[in-house]
Formats: C-alpha cells, sequence, structure tokens
DNA sequence: ATTTTTCTTGACCGACCGGTCTGGTACCAC
DNA sequence: GTGGTACCAGACCGGTCGGTCAAGAAAAAT
C-alpha cells in the first residue's frame, strides 16, 4: 500500500554534506538545505529529523567516506592488490597526501576537511559534535599510525623515530593546510607546507 | 562643551575582540556584544559603526597585538637587550611556539587564533575580510621567515634548507595545532605534534 | 475503486537577528 | 542658568531563522 519513496536518501544527504562543506553549520539555512537537496521541507524532517540531526547524520557519513578512502590509499601496499604497483607504506602516505593536497587546490570553497571546519566552528559550544570531531581526527591518526608503524618494521623509518608522534604530527600537517587553503595561500605555499611537513619522513 | 567619553573605546574593542574569538563573527549576536562591552547599543553604533565595521576593527586590533608579541619574542636574539640574556634565532623560535602552546591549552575555548577561526568561518564567502586574514598569515610567515634567515645567516640551519619554505611550513604547523586544540586534542598529543614539527630545524 | 502512505506546496508560528529611533539623563563649557 | 554632547534604556522595525501544520496530489496494494 505504501507509496515508494521518490528520493533517494542517501544523494539526499550527500547534497546536504556538500553544503554544509560549504557554509558551515550556521551558514546553511534551512531554505537553503531544502533548496540544494531537491527535497520538500517536510520530507527532510521526516527523514532526518531537525537540523542538527541532519547535521549528525552528514558527519557520519562524511566519517565513513573520508575514512573508507583514506584507508584505501594508505593500504595499497604490499602484494594484497596483484595488479596495482607494489608500494611502500611511505609512499603509499606520500601519495595520499598528494591527493589531498590536489583536492584542497582544487576546491578552494570547501577548504580541505569539514571536520576541521566543524572543530572551529561549533568547537567547544557543543560537546557531542566536539565529540564526533575529535573521534574522526582520532581514527585519521589510527590510519596514519598504522602506515608508519608498517614502514618502522619494514625499516622505512630512521631510528628513533615514533610512529605515534609521527603520525600525530602528519595529522597537524593535514589539517593545517586545510586552513592555509581557506585562507587563500598560495598553491607554491601549500606545496612547500607539505614538502617540508613530509621531509620528517624522509 | 562635549561631554567625556565615559568608557575606554579600546578597552571596549578588546572585549569584543574576546566574544568573537570565543564565539565567532555569527555567533557573537549584537546583545551579547553590548553585554559583553558594557557599552549601550548606541555607542556601539556610534563609535564601530555596525557589526562588520566592528569587526574589521577587531580583526586590525587582533594583528596589531598578535605580531606585536610575534615580533616581541622572535627578535629576542642577539645581544640588543643587554639585561636579557641573548638567544639564537632558533632559541627564539621555539619559545615562541612553546609560548603559543601554553596559551592554547590554557585557553581552550577559543583555541588559538582569531585569525584562522576566521579563515575557516567567513571563508571565500567575504572576500574583503578573507584579505585581512591572507595579509595576517602573511606577515606571520614574514616574522618567521626573517628570524629563520637570520638562524641561516648563523650557520643555525643545514645545508639546503630554504627559509621562505621552512617558515611556511611553521605556519602551517602553528595553525594546525590550533585546530587541533579546539578540536579537543589532548596536551600530550599537542605536544608531539609541535616537536616533531620543530624537528626540521634540529 | 478504495485505502494508505509519501510526496509537494505554502502558509504559519514564535524567536531572534542586525539595525534604527526616541526620550531622558548626566556632564561639560559658557 | 542655557546649550550641546555622550551616554543609557528600551521600544521598535523588517527580515530571517528553525520548526510545525494543513491540504492536496501521486502512486502503490488491495
Amino acid at each position: 500500500m505504501p507509496r515508494v519513496k521518490e528520493f533517494d536518501p542517501e544523494e539526499a544527504l550527500d547534497r546536504a554534506l556538500d553544503l554544509f562543506w560549504r557554509r558551515g553549520y550556521e551558514g546553511a539555512s534551512l531554505r537553503d538545505l531544502i533548496e540544494h537537496m531537491e527535497i520538500s521541507r517536510q520530507s527532510l524532517y521526516d527523514t532526518f529529523g531537525d537540523k542538527r540531526s541532519l547535521f549528525l547524520k552528514v558527519l557520519a557519513r562524511y566519517e565513513e567516506l573520508a575514512v573508507g578512502g583514506m584507508l584505501d590509499t594508505l593500504t595499497r601496499t604490499g602484494w594484497s592488490r596483484p595488479i596495482e604497483r607494489p608500494l611502500t607504506a611511505l609512499v603509499a602516505i606520500r601519495g595520499f597526501f598528494e591527493l589531498f593536497l590536489a583536492e584542497v587546490v582544487l576546491d578552494r570553497e570547501r577548504g580541505s576537511c569539514l571536520m576541521a571546519n566543524t572543530a572551529i566552528e561549533v568547537g567547544p559550544a557543543d560537546p557531542e559534535i566536539q565529540g564526533v570531531v575529535k573521534a574522526y581526527f582520532l581514527r585519521v591518526e589510527e590510519a596514519l599510525h598504522a602506515a608508519l608503524a608498517r614502514a618502522g618494521e619494514a625499516g622505512e623509518l630512521r631510528a628513533g623515530q615514533e610512529p605515534r608522534a609521527l603520525a600525530r604530527h602528519l595529522v597537524n600537517t593535514l589539517y593545517g593546510l586545510g586552513i592555509m587553503s581557506r585562507a587563500g595561500a598560495s598553491r607554491a605555499a601549500l606545496r612547500q607546507m607539505l614538502d617540508v611537513g613530509l621531509s620528517v619522513l624522509a
């Protein structure tokens, strides 16, 4: 008896993600959202709840997509994927950062990372959202840590280098680039930031 | 004939700075500002113009204070100040970052840097404000560059290290720490980020 | 054809936004 | 005193915010 849904909730969520990314939480009004998502206001509330609930769903979706892609790139090492060329862990990490830089430069408006934007915009004002952001950064750190640990076992790291400390440094470098891009730093400047930041791995 | 001003405009501006720092531009409403600045609404408009004008004045004030303090710390080198102990440029840079870290950890709510917050919140939506933020980062880069150039002349840098690239890296590290702090990173994590980030200077 | 659910449209709500205006008071110079 | 200025308190403005509600159209199952 029920009529089938006429829109794809996941696609609508992705559209909301895009808008929140560009404009921030406060900056994306409900009217903007329903226009961008191509959904009626009622459908939005029926499907995703209020604005904050929608935002939390968006953050979860972003984490899923971003961490997924990240792990994809970072674990492209060894012989596990017979077709692709085998990469050392360090090369995979460098490749990951190159990808990130390319994306950041390409889409200046969104500026790096929704989570970084959210960390600053809502900040300590909303403990639950801050918790989500913090957990995300820890997952990113963990992904980098795993890659660095593999690099360490393969003897690719200099003596005395702590994978944990290196991973944290890389997280810092990564999201620093986000700010600098959003602040309008030149591509050359971002390049140098990245190169020096990664030089500790050499 | 005129009645004397009963409040100190500079102090009021500093109070506005504090609130914008904590809550962001949109997050600080006029009513909040009036209360925090302890000024009547009318005085605010008479003295500072509308909200955006006030914010621009606040940004200018912040730049003056922050860059001033920065140069103070970074130029505390050589024998120019007979009383204080002479510092090498590298030690001055390290000291500067230590100060920054201490401040960031102490006041989690403001989280590092008003300019970084602004870069993300208003982002590319307001070109004029973005220009102010960009100019600020360039000034910071210049201050660090000058210190690094002095270090280079004194032979404190490794061969092949570019002061310009290093300066940009340090800017990136600096404001990365801001995000991570605002995202709730532990003090230990921030410490390691800083240590590894500065290790390129060793 | 009837029923049931999902959808869209658009009116509507109270609250708050940034900004303006008015009235009254405190202070100074003359 | 008188006049002029700087201040304060608070009403008020149009507009937008997030959120709710009502009515009707469309589509599937029976």
